[in-house]
DNA sequence: TGCAATTTTCACGAATTTCTGAAATTAATG
DNA sequence: CATTAATTTCAGAAATTCGTGAAAATTGCA
């Protein structure tokens, strides 16, 4: 790696910490160079600087553009195409929170609906549908807040994050705007029984 | 697997989401298990149930004990150890929060850190800062309001949430508060150069 | 303390994922 | 349209993660 040390750093940890982001080392590293880097670079120019091989850089590439976290770009009198990472770093987060809701919190909602759609008909499963039922609620409050304000440009989000908890002022006087469910304030309404203590044979 | 569909359903699918949530399929479905679950289970009615290996069970176990979506309980009479998820199912949204907070995006942000101490050297390394120090001031803008909201109760937070984006309305009224960071409308404040189109040799 | 039930650890094989190099495909240029 | 540079696909090697069963350790109870 003919890396800079703080970037060569820099590069080695996105690479670690790929997997805890549910990418692979290759990815992460792709990813932490063009991020840091002064200028957009062909897929050669990541394979040297980066050591992988020619197709792994294809397919991180690849991987980085379906989560629009690297955008590819034409430079004229240049056959190659080349790549960066979005210039507003606000958009990589948007973008970053857009993918993994779409491939995270997604299908798992759509999976709790379709437990949920056919009638119960034990009595487990009428308590597992109470449970699915509640936290299909919950993830709808959170997705509904999430596609709100990520309608907010920049400055506008900036300044609701800044006010954090400070809202809560304002709250207190919207107490008559909509309460949302049925909440209640302290354990959930479903009520969950012992067990016999004896394994089922 | 001695259960009924929809919860077999439910837990499959807990078991195939997984690898999106960065846990194994045993730990995701033996989560889907008690989730769903309308009493506590023993270690050994989960092997029965979902047909995994004893020191699986108990490895799972451990690993969502660390995320805090599973508590031990004892009961009396019985050596056994029981498992549950939490009664309140916001405790879950909460505690994962938590824990990818801590995994994902607190190590990153040491990383960025220790990345953006020493001062740079060469041109590279100038730019690598700039853009560091951006994506740092968002974490720490985005981590400062979780910070805030996760102190509020329930009842407040779900208040807070159903709001969403209409908080607009009152933060037309606080711009004289604290305008954050050096936040401009467009593109980021650091330039970045084309390229010579050449790669390194 | 000794015993038996339960849990955990650990080494190993199985399964999956990651990465590579060669071959195939695509696209630009004369 | 042919040539060649550039990219992508793909089969399999390498590496990692997962899951098992046996053995070790722990725990509650007599």
């Amino acid at each position: 790696m003919t890396l800079d040390p703080k970037i060569r750093d820099l590069v080695l940890h996105f690479g670690e910490m790929g997997s805890a982001w549910g990418v692979s080392r290759s990815v992460g590293q792709v990813f932490g160079l063009l991020f840091v880097s002064n200028a957009p670079l062909n897929a050669d120019q990541i394979c040297n600087k980066l050591g992988h091989a020619r197709s792994n850089v294809s397919m991180s590439l690849k991987e980085l553009q379906s989560w629009n976290l690297v955008q590819r770009q034409h430079l004229q009198g240049d056959r190659r195409e080349y790549f960066t990472t979005p210039d507003d770093p606000w958009e990589m987060v948007r973008n970053l929170a857009e993918q993994r809701k779409q491939r995270e919190v997604d299908p798992t909602l759509t999976a709790l609906k379709s437990i949920s759609q056919p009638a119960p008909t034990t009595e487990a499963e009428l308590y597992a549908q109470a449970r699915v039922d509640e936290m299909i609620a919950i993830i709808e409050l959170l997705t509904g807040w999430y596609e709100d304000v990520k309608q907010l440009e920049t400055m506008r989000l900036a300044q609701l994050l800044s006010l954090g908890a400070k809202v809560q002022r304002v709250i207190s006087m919207t107490d008559r705007l909509t309460l949302p469910l049925g909440l209640k304030t302290g354990s959930s309404g479903v009520d969950r029984q012992q067990d016999t203590g004896r394994s089922d044979p």
